[in-house]
DNA sequence: CTCACTGCAAATAGTTTGCATGCAA
DNA sequence: TTGCATGCAAACTATTTGCAGTGAG
């Protein structure tokens, strides 16, 4: 199914996606409201991994309030549509990001300063795939993270406890 | 409400963990009480993924009455001594299983039925170290979830949408 | 005897929901 | 016009925390 690899669209990419996101809200007899499109469009200019209250900072610093509810639901839509993606790096909350075509790509979590690292590794598919059919299991999508020290935090934690590594 | 057991450990492993939590507990003068123990105790002799009111269920058909922040302390604990897991299968709560030995295990979850399979892939190792290694990442623990239907949801969903799979 | 643990209840925090009102179609 | 969408606030839920009392070492 992910046959095709595919890397993001450098440019025009919000806009694109944009008018994905109003096309599947007619297609589903929902309307195109302002504030669907202030929070999409959010986060469709954004690369990182937004959370709920990011996307409400950046709404207000921009002069579009939008209610935290109304954030909510336009955020499980577009995770319903298949426009973004939901990520939970044990935070106590959850992030949101674009989701350009079926490109796939997971992440590292450095537990320490929080830094998340995005990687690709396309055998993960083969993988997915070959492990599921072991099991008889249909999969739709998947999330792999990697928690340790990125290398900064690891450097400073070897220089503070030179072998905090045997612990490993 | 409670979670699919998977493979048998053997037996005295409880046993052999619980005496490993005590001697965590003396290492770092912390009394050894009746609720750590008896929280414990319901975790090791346990295959599956707990939540913590899987726990207090438990914990009362046999009579053992633990207040919830109790059980949560516990659970916390185990986790920082190494010897539980926390686990989040996007359920809007944790989940726990006994940690034996450094042994990986990763997970298929069915996001209609809730069934999570559990499954071995050596090659995640690899994967991890040359990541990791890559990014000058210091890896300490992983998650690979797999989300999709299991075998009878994916037969079931078929039988009631047959072509639901072009939609993947 | 002392200090940390326990239980309870109250507090948190992220997310969801009920309801009166406001817009898109 | 006709519904859904919105905003607010209240509700929810899992987890954490404060505090008076209890128990392990």
């Amino acid at each position: 199914m992910d046959s095709t690899l595919q890397t993001r669209p450098p440019l025009g990419c919000a806009a694109v996606m944009m008018s994905v996101f109003r096309a599947s809200l007619q297609e589903h007899q929902l309307p195109v409201t302002q504030q669907r499109e202030a929070v999409a469009g959010i986060l469709f200019e954004s690369t990182g991994h937004l959370s709920a209250d990011d996307i409400a900072a950046r709404l207000k610093e921009r002069g579009d309030h939008v209610g935290k509810a109304t954030i909510y639901r336009t955020l499980n839509l577009l995770v319903d549509v298949g426009l973004a993606t939901e990520h939970d790096f044990d935070e106590g909350f959850k992030r949101y990001e674009a989701r350009i075509g079926p490109s796939r790509h997971d992440h590292l979590i450095c537990t320490s300063c929080g830094e998340v690292i995005e990687f690709h590794r396309p055998e993960l598919e083969t993988l997915q795939s070959e492990v599921a059919s072991e099991y008889g299991f249909q999969p739709i999508t998947r999330q792999v993270k990697i928690y340790g020290l990125c290398a900064e935090c690891d450097a400073a934690e070897a220089r503070e406890n030179p072998d905090y590594r045997r612990a490993l």
